[in-house]
DNA sequence: CACTGGCACTCCCATGAGGCGAGTGCCAGG
DNA sequence: CCTGGCACTCGCCTCATGGGAGTGCCAGTG
């Protein structure tokens, strides 16, 4: 009973907290929520809820604000995730359903989740090491090098010019185009490097070490661990939404920047259709204390693609951020598995 | 000799508040440049400068501070671009030298010259329609379906898949994939067009339908209007090197969010290796008042491909971001033009 | 035992007065 | 045409004051 409406309180702290943006005090507590109890009473609470750390005072006789572990309670326990209205959802599927490309995709992703949410919005591009090689192109630039270009079944084209180091005839370079194609086409990146052991061999010797050339940089594209691509969207939301983070603005925009920063929050690879929130001090970076991440998994029915999420204040609207993050990822699953 | 110095008094207000960000007042000026004459004469000039709507005040009683006016005669009469010292130079060419794609080289650009200059940098990608055709492939998906991609000599890949509606044997394919090339390859993209006619006819009847369907895509490849891409950098700096800056952050966070503002702040084309500066309110945007853009077109020697350039508050060091924005432009340049 | 009303206390913050200092415009004299 | 002097303006910093919101504690009650 006592516990109970102790956890009541530090429901209504936040919630109040996170729509006023002001600290908030026993007074105004019982008489915006119905607690059917008096101002003292709640005062001892949350004497109790500041002793157990959920709650803190910015000044002495000041209202009292959630602390990092209160958001925590809340989201775990206190909250439920906040559904979209129908509208919304059809807004998001005719917003998507309009793009022609993988970056258009995923340039509409960002900018639709940085509308819904009204925060910043960061999407990671489909992940390469689990698309496959749909064709592999070998174009001379000159007699000694050669432009590469591997294509994958997601529509990402990447491309590299190798140094052969010696000249390679053209014939040689048609048979090495269609011998790579037939050992790698269709496989998965993962998998390719294997169905390569062996293939310089069937060149004539002088031919050699060209072919070998061209298989390391192929070798390269296929394996190296690629730099995967993260796009972020909503930067004015920082300012818009929020007046008083401009203090704190910097360390976040220069975050932002960081492609690798923007990776590393978005968070270890989990489960996807499981949201992870990583709350002020959760989150692996100076200067993001006071900023939270939604993040969540998005890809097709049976494995995991890519991750995408959003970043605010600590003191957001868990309830209703979940709910876009996770109805935005689940319709960019469904697009990207069908394209 | 009144004129001369009323414009060195300009100059050295400009120069002060630039470096100072603080209202300039008689004294001070007199103290810092060795003007040689006494306070109470440049409170003439002054007044006389202010009249002229070159500066004003603030505040009653405070210093001056240069108007867009100001800023625009400072500019044009009395500065000059300030080369960069040998070891700028070599940071830049040792920078950009490690690019190994194009987009590799635009990141590389964007961050070189958000770093260089401090502030926030835009780069375009190299105009499609200025181009010329390196190479173009096809690749059959499926006997009716063919991957057609485009390569440019700016290193920029464009792909389309094209319904053939019709099959086509291996050998048209690869007879067609040889006719391109031979027409195409080392033509301008606009002038491509006019070398594919009548290529269809080379073809045996049957195999007409199918090349003309090849055909046809890859003049909406090589003539549709391309959405030119445009990537910015830097944005932390705006809060960073600019303190009091965030009051008006928001409208400029926001305009750079929209890539079709990010083109027209790049402004129309011109020459290239003319550098255009927009002052405060001759920028096409509400909102961007306190803001310059100093921008640059870069290509090869002959033509420009695209443009580049940078974005701070009207308080800005012009003569160094000048020497940044166009030393970097010539070196982008060169590395397209060699790639 | 939990809850309540009352009360003294703390401390933030808005308000206003006062003084300092930087800078100006003007003027008379060189 | 330049200069030194001088009165004046006005932003800003500092300090004191008062109001108000909020708290903790305590004694009283069902």
């Amino acid at each position: 009973m006592l516990e109970d409406r102790k956890l009541d309180v530090l429901r209504a702290i936040v919630e109040d907290y996170v729509s006023t943006h002001e600290p908030v005090g026993s007074k105004a507590l019982v008489e915006r929520h119905n607690l059917g109890v008096s101002p003292a009473t709640i005062r001892n609470d949350m004497a109790a809820l500041e002793d157990e750390g959920y709650i803190a005072q910015p000044h002495t006789s000041a209202g009292r604000i959630p602390t990092d572990k209160g958001y925590r309670l809340f989201v775990d326990k206190l909250s439920s995730v906040k559904p979209l209205t129908g509208a919304e959802r059809r807004a998001i599927q005719s917003f998507l359903d309009g793009a022609v490309d993988l970056d258009d995709i995923v340039g509409r992703t960002v900018r639709l989740l940085a509308q819904l949410t009204r925060q910043v919005a960061v999407v990671q591009y489909p992940s390469l090491t689990r698309s496959s090689v749909r064709h592999v192109e070998l174009v001379a630039l000159t007699p000694s090098r050669v432009l590469l270009i591997v294509i994958t079944n997601t529509g990402r084209v990447e491309q590299r010019t190798i140094e052969l180091g010696d000249e390679l005839a053209e014939t040689d370079l048609g048979e090495l185009r269609a011998q790579l194609n037939s050992a790698v086409a269709g496989v998965r990146m993962a998998d390719a490097p294997d169905r390569l052991v062996g293939l310089v061999e069937r060149f004539t010797a002088e031919a050699r070490p060209a072919v070998a050339a061209v298989l390391s940089g192929l070798l390269e594209s296929l394996v190296e661990e690629h730099e995967e691509r993260v796009v972020m969207g909503g930067a004015a939301n920082l300012v818009r939404f929020n007046p008083d983070f401009p203090l704190t603005i910097q360390p976040v925009l220069e975050a932002l920047e960081e492609q690798v920063v923007l990776l590393r929050l978005l968070g270890e690879a989990t489960d996807p259709s499981v949201l992870t929130v990583r709350i002020g001090h959760e989150n692996p970076f100076q200067g993001l204390t006071g900023t939270s991440v939604v993040s969540v998994g998005y890809g097709t029915e049976s494995e995991m693609l890519a991750k995408l999420g959003v970043l605010g204040p600590t003191r957001m609207d868990y309830p209703g951020t979940m709910g876009a993050v996770r109805a935005v990822a689940r319709y960019v699953g469904k697009i990207v598995a069908e394209s």
